[in-house]
RNA sequence: AAAACGCUCCGUUCUGUCGCUGCAAAUUUUUGCAGAGGAAAGUCCGGGCAACACUGAGCCACCAUGCCACCUAACAGGUGGGCGUCGUGAAAGCGGCGACAACAAGUGCCACAGAAAACAACCGCCGGUCGCUGAGCGUAGUCGAAGCGAAGGGUAAGGGUGAAAACGGGAGGUAAGAGCUCCCGCAGCGUUUGGAAACACGCGUUGGGGUAAACUUCAUGGGUUGAAAGUUCAAAUAUACCGUCUGCUAAGUUGGGCUCGGGCAAUGACGGGGGGUCGAACGAUAGAGCUUGCAAGCGAUUGCAAGUCGAGAUAAAUGACAGAUUAAAACAGGACCCGGCUUAUGGGGGCGUUUUUCUU
RNA sequence: CGGGAUGUGGCGCAGUUGGUAGCGCGCGUCGUUCGGGACGACGAGGUCGCAAGUUCGAGUCUUGUUAUCCCGA
């Protein structure tokens, strides 16, 4: 699998984004929170519309981090290392029809809640294990 | 050469793999090009731009600015000059800093201390008058030194204070004193000369405590709101209007308030189907632009010529890993744009001043 | 992006024409009680967010800066 990372797999809604708020379940580890909400069986059937990967969002709190520096560099990291471990929630139209083989996070918020400024190697030990558990 | 201070400039670069945003080719997933700052920050000023039931004139209120001239689209910015003050120096000078109009139009305030904190007069000093006393002189007093007291005057030299004491210092003068007079100095006003002006110098006249980052006065400027401004398209849904013209008489309404003027609102006519959530496009990136050269000016800056296009996202793009440059580490990330100011900033380059050391 | 407010003892708050910084709760010691609470008396505790400036003098006035909070979808 390709470690791309396009529009399409990000979460741009408003009213997506309120529905994950609003119905997610959450997880946390290392100052991550991780909020998703799996899909329903027959919004993902449609062979039009079907998404191989949730649409994710990133964000770090300015409450936690005041500099606009700091949260992009944040921000940016995350991303990277979601780039490269975003095969661990793929998923097939033929994994979904047999009923939990898979994943079947339909969209994802990750959220960094922490006012210490994270290294690369932090973030890749601790954001694949909480993708692996959601899984 | 080193150190300190001041001014000014720069703010890593390159290669490989993976990845992001825009544009252009190509064409259905590839290629090429471009891709954060000197402060993008704070939002402290000034503009552009946009909307407003856009308000035009006068007065008041409110806010801001405040030595002079110039620069600039404009400014509380900049440049040059003046004045003041501080540092250094024997001085000349050099450098730093300055909210730097007016307490001499009025009002207020000046704690504690002190006689008094502002129309001076508590102690004191001074002579004259009256009363008491009576050294002394004389034959004889309506004589009378010094002293004590009283009322009423003169005066501001001196008085532990205080941040500040009634223009300051000296001399004359006087009963004692006083800008009362003179000399030197300070300040206001008028004026000669110099200067474009601030101002400087001289002359005359006057003499007034400080405080306007106290009210205030004078001069100048300011309509309000900000891209979440605003414009266009638009499915479902639902059943209300909107635009232009006419009209504007009375009452009403419209700026922070008042006056005048103007507008708006009734009715009628014509035209349009109108509003609006998700979303899309514009606003929105070629501009008071940048680079180089020449010219004008002490300078800020300006003029001319040539060349050039350098982010435009919309939950929001610059990152990760490895390597090289000895180490890549500072402050810090565009969100309508521009000119300033202020604040943050590791390291390096250049120029100037001072000090120390070394060499000649 | 734009607009506004507030930082004062441990906590919550006062503090106006600039002149010795206060209140309530809490804290400590003593008294009272058989003991505790309540009550009474005494006391400690303050760079007034920070830095400059104006002034004889700044919590107060001016400027800069920093932190927290609120409003506009």
């Amino acid at each position: 699998m390709n470690a791309t990372f396009p529009k399409s797999e990000r979460l741009c809604s408003k009213n997506c984004i309120d529905e994950l708020f609003a119905n997610g379940e959450a997880r946390r580890s290392g100052g991550f929170t991780v909020k998703y909400l799996r899909s329903h069986m027959d919004e993902t059937v449609g062979a039009e519309n079907f998404q191989p990967l949730p649409k994710i969002l990133i964000s770090v709190p300015k409450r936690f981090q005041k500099r606009a520096v700091d949260r992009n560099r944040t921000k940016r990291l995350i991303r990277e290392v979601y780039r490269k471990h975003k095969h661990l929630l793929a998923r097939t139209p033929v994994s979904t029809l047999l009923n939990g083989m898979g994943s079947n996070i339909y969209s994802l918020a990750i959220i960094y809640a922490s006012s210490k400024v994270p290294d690369y190697a932090f973030v890749e030990e601790h954001l694949p294990k909480l993708l692996e558990k959601i899984k």
